[in-house]
DNA sequence: CTGTTAGCGCGTTCAT
DNA sequence: ATGAACGCGCTAACAG
């Protein structure tokens, strides 16, 4: 079943076919009709992959994370389904597992016109952007939602971490914290920078003489992890208030508590990043900050679809920055 | 950048070398080596359009899935990534969002050729599956994994959701329910009503009658689903043991006894499905059936790409049942 | 308004 | 071992 034989059932030359199918101005309505309901008639559907090929489109974007797992990256992928859909896109998903290599490797797979735009969040050990400059270089629509690589010069789409970092501080330094904790992911990400350069300028707006030791490292090791946070409290200078960059880390940070009959928020307040919907029903309701995931997919599928057709391009702003919230809950006042 | 143009510099005819890229056995090694030298050098990819459009193969599948926010279906959707990236395939993410027109919009996409294969987790409100069997008969690889439609007559991967029903009401009855409600999600899913065979024979084996009252079905609201559930707390026959089939039910069921002031589990006892790590630590720590999801992923992919492949066909079961596991806690147990 | 024609880039068959 | 030629199915430029 193709064009051609669609075209000798109905006594038309193929192109004229193929034209009514695409509601061409050039066709009369009545042979339109005629197509119409043959290619209904006989079941006909235009093959995506010749057509794809003829017009090198391939009404697809890609959509590259870390991981999707995640009460984050989750309801962004719904965000950004939402507007493919809309647009009659395709989505391909791509997972980094915070692996530098994978990423270099799927960039590589999308440098062809398998793609028309692409959507990526960094991974953790992304170190440096050659493989997304080259994707920038061939022209291919490119937006960085969250975990964002700025100097690739394509838009952006992020939250108020450096702001969201300082008043998640202050609020600890409110509730009588002193000695705060950060936990973090990456030296790499964006993400981890602006929030801890938030929290340092929090502790200092506030006269708190930062401590380097007070500021840990975390990786994909959850064992390593633990023993990690439980160093510090074994350490001269004991937290008590933990704020953590991301919420397995807070996760661990209860076990440890649990583990060292610490009780959370008298002996330690906790603080996180989260967006989940269970921090609520943790014992104690875990506070966190919240980041508008579903806003944050829908907000760059936009940007990236404006891209892709290339319209109203000067009205694309390089950065959109998005409100997340601070939701104070048991695990962080006193 | 195309065959062509490396054909000529390399002063070769492009058939030549399309050959030579492929490892074709009719080309010289000599002259292979000359090609994948020149290709490296100017960095020459294929152009995976015209490639697929000839071969009349995408090298990629779809998974279709309800909704991606979700502890099973992020788990689910890794196993089958880790698979699909082994065999160098692309991964198209579609969401339901547990509509049947959704879903039957989505494969009609996919009649045609976009993918080379399709996994398939149904729509809890998928009623008939005429638009699966049409993947069937234009032989599209198709496998049904979890919420599946055994009439289509595809392969199915799914745990033993019967076994976990009952096993899971008996440990109620172990603990001292006599009154156990279930809540389920939809009539039609497969997963819900084997769960509930599951729940109604152990009740029938340990002479428990059994009372339509206690059975509700939830839906899609969170606000009717607690009207719902309270309600089932102001019947005449209150529950002192609630099995929730999906999560998001159980922690309906936590918030509504905090309203209540009922204990969990000293007045009424609670278990549910559920993938979230979290579970374990909420107040108080909650009892699960846990699915192997990632496992279930690369189980499915894996029967997928015999089907795509063609290879050991004889030898894929109609039905995979892996198991899942009972995880007590101490919101069951006395 | 309709038809003819020429590729898109690649893979394959057949000839040399 | 290499090359010439065809066509996958569709779209679009051009003719009529």
């Amino acid at each position: 079943m193709n064009l051609k034989i669609l075209a000798k059932e109905l006594n038309l030359s193929f192109s004229t076919v193929s034209k009514a199918l695409r509601d061409s101005h050039e066709i009369s309505p009545a042979t339109k009709q005629r197509v119409l309901e043959k290619a209904k008639e006989l079941n006909y559907q235009v093959n995506p992959l010749a057509s794809n090929f003829r017009k090198q489109k391939s009404k697809t974007i890609a959509v590259i994370i870390p991981e999707v797992v995640n009460d984050f990256f989750g309801p962004v992928i719904n965000g950004i389904e939402s507007i493919a859909q809309e647009k009659g896109y395709h989505v391909l998903i791509y997972l980094t597992h915070d692996s530098m290599q994978k990423e270099l490797e799927i960039s590589k797979l999308l440098q062809n016109g398998r793609v028309d735009g692409i959507m990526i969040s960094l991974a953790s050990q992304t170190s440096n952007t050659d493989h997304l400059n080259i994707l920038k270089e061939k022209e291919i629509p490119l937006v960085f939602f969250d975990r964002i690589a700025s100097e690739v010069g394509t838009p952006v789409v992020i939250t108020d971490d450096y702001h969201c970092g300082f008043i998640a501080t202050e609020h600890l330094i409110t509730n009588g914290c002193k000695h705060i904790a950060f936990l973090t992911i990456s030296e790499n990400l964006s993400i981890s920078n602006d929030r801890k350069n938030g929290y340092l300028d929090a502790l200092k707006a506030n006269n708190i003489k930062h401590d380097q030791a007070l500021i840990r490292f975390c990786n994909e090791d959850d064992m390593s992890n633990k023993d990690n946070i439980k160093n510090l409290f074994s350490g001269n200078n004991q937290p008590d208030g933990i704020f953590a960059s991301v919420e397995k880390l807070a996760v661990a940070t209860y076990q440890i508590c649990e583990e060292l009959t610490l009780n959370i928020p008298k002996d330690v307040k906790v603080i996180t990043f989260s967006n989940s919907y269970m921090a609520a029903l943790l014992n104690p309701p875990l506070s966190t900050i919240t980041h508008p995931a579903f806003e944050m997919g829908r907000e760059s599928a936009t940007i990236l679809f404006k891209l892709i057709e290339k319209k109203g391009l000067n009205r694309i702003p390089k950065k959109t920055v998005l409100k997340s919230n601070l939701i104070i809950r048991a695990s962080s006042v006193r």
